[in-house]
DNA sequence: ATCCAAATTTGATCTGAGTCAATTGGCTTT
DNA sequence: AAAGCCAATTGACTCAGATCAAATTTGGAT
């Protein structure tokens, strides 16, 4: 990965028009502390496949993403990957207690970022109990997601991933863009493979049978899905 | 499963000669605190085998556990199983934010936890922020233990699921109960298979493999741990 | 001790997903 | 529009781990 070209927005009152204010961790300040809560952050551009933190990196900052969607990944020595999760506007990261990340994020796509300096967000913290309540619950939805894919990734066979997959994928999106039956997939047949502990033939395999049997249609840059009942049966399966 | 048939302890001043009194949730508590908090918990006992709460059950308590071994699991309709963790003495279970469980959770041998009532263990934290920054830390230890887990479930071989699991394990043990090489594993060849997302054949048979290396002794009730070098060797691989 | 039931180990065989190897398709550059 | 490049698809074949099927060991209960 190349190195780090960031493009920092002049700092001033942003929040106002923030698409995430109402989501993330923003919902539970009131609008004197969002005024306060500013200055903390600044908005920080990446371009499509940088790298915006590392796992081994000291953690300096937590990021909470305003637009883009990041692949959030760990790496084995020999290089094998698995993508733990992607994130989305609203999604609040960096949190850890070694002081270090545990795990890579990367850009997919152009992504934009809320970054906060640790020290001050910590004094910011301090003493707002309901914003630490707020990243409590946000940690803890976390853990359940994490839960869940540990079945998926334990337990399930590859047409059943795949289903998952679009279909988890399509919710997250109608809860962010509303109801749509395209669904767009930003990131690579790779990265949907080592987020489901497939590699990338399988999962296009998989695709190409969804498609034969009527239950999605490939279409450029995503899928449409063409019968989500059937989608839903596979994955529960 | 049988119906939970519960032995609760007279209740009264217990955190005292509490095994868990500097670990789990208490530590961030003084001892004024303490004396407050030991009345809002309560001792309970678990047969082996009893379920202490499943998955789809309203929250109604939090639980320290205090002394054995649970397995924490989640279940396909179709009654694939996935464990999702062992409970130690120390940790802290029943946070979620849905008011169910995630998981469900079986005693694995016989197991006491400090049972704490969801009202009034959330009234006690409500002015306690350091207790809510001792739990929120736990959450986040445990995230990033999760994101270990989909490492080693989407990404790894049987042999590196076993030895991974095996010095895992024992390190557990370790900062309970001090260092050994002989490691009891009270949990069944299907536990380590569901949370290792193999069968129970594959572990057997890796479990002879590692014995027939020479890596381990396979003993009554657990392993001995007869070269550890070699088991990193094969868990990094 | 002796019997029974359950857990574990071992063996033989099968198969879902991986590996290896071409194609194909889409984009960018010239 | 031709060339080059990378991502995605498709095909042929392999293999790690699953499945099916016995032993064998272990742990209680009597």
């Amino acid at each position: 990965m190349k190195p780090s070209v960031v493009t920092i927005e002049p700092n001033g009152h942003f929040c106002n028009d923030c698409a995430v204010r109402g989501a993330a961790v923003c919902s539970s300040l009131d609008a004197a502390e969002l005024r306060e809560f500013e200055h903390l952050g600044r908005r920080v551009h990446f371009d499509a496949g940088e790298t915006v933190f590392s796992e081994e990196d000291i953690t300096t900052s937590f990021y909470n993403v305003l637009d883009g969607v990041m692949r959030l990944y760990k790496l084995l020595p020999d290089g094998r990957r698995q993508i733990v999760g992607f994130a989305l506007p609203g999604d609040f990261l960096g949190m850890n207690i070694s002081g270090r990340h545990n795990f890579s994020a990367d850009a997919i796509g152009v992504v934009t970022v809320c970054q906060f300096a640790k020290a001050a967000f910590g004094r910011f913290i301090e003493d707002r109990p309901q914003l630490l309540r707020r990243i409590n619950e946000l940690a803890i939805r976390e853990l359940g997601q994490a839960r869940d894919h540990m079945v998926l990734l334990g337990r399930r066979s590859a047409d059943e991933k795949v289903a998952t997959f679009l279909l988890g994928w399509r919710e997250r999106l109608v809860a962010l863009k509303g109801l749509s039956d395209t669904v767009p997939l930003p990131m690579s047949r790779q990265d949907i493979a080592d987020y489901l502990g497939l590699t990338i033939e399988t999962v296009s395999r998989t695709f190409t049978k969804l498609e034969r049997h009527g239950v999605i249609e490939i279409i450029h840059g995503g899928i449409s899905l063409l019968d989500p009942a059937r989608a839903e049966a596979l994955a529960a399966a």
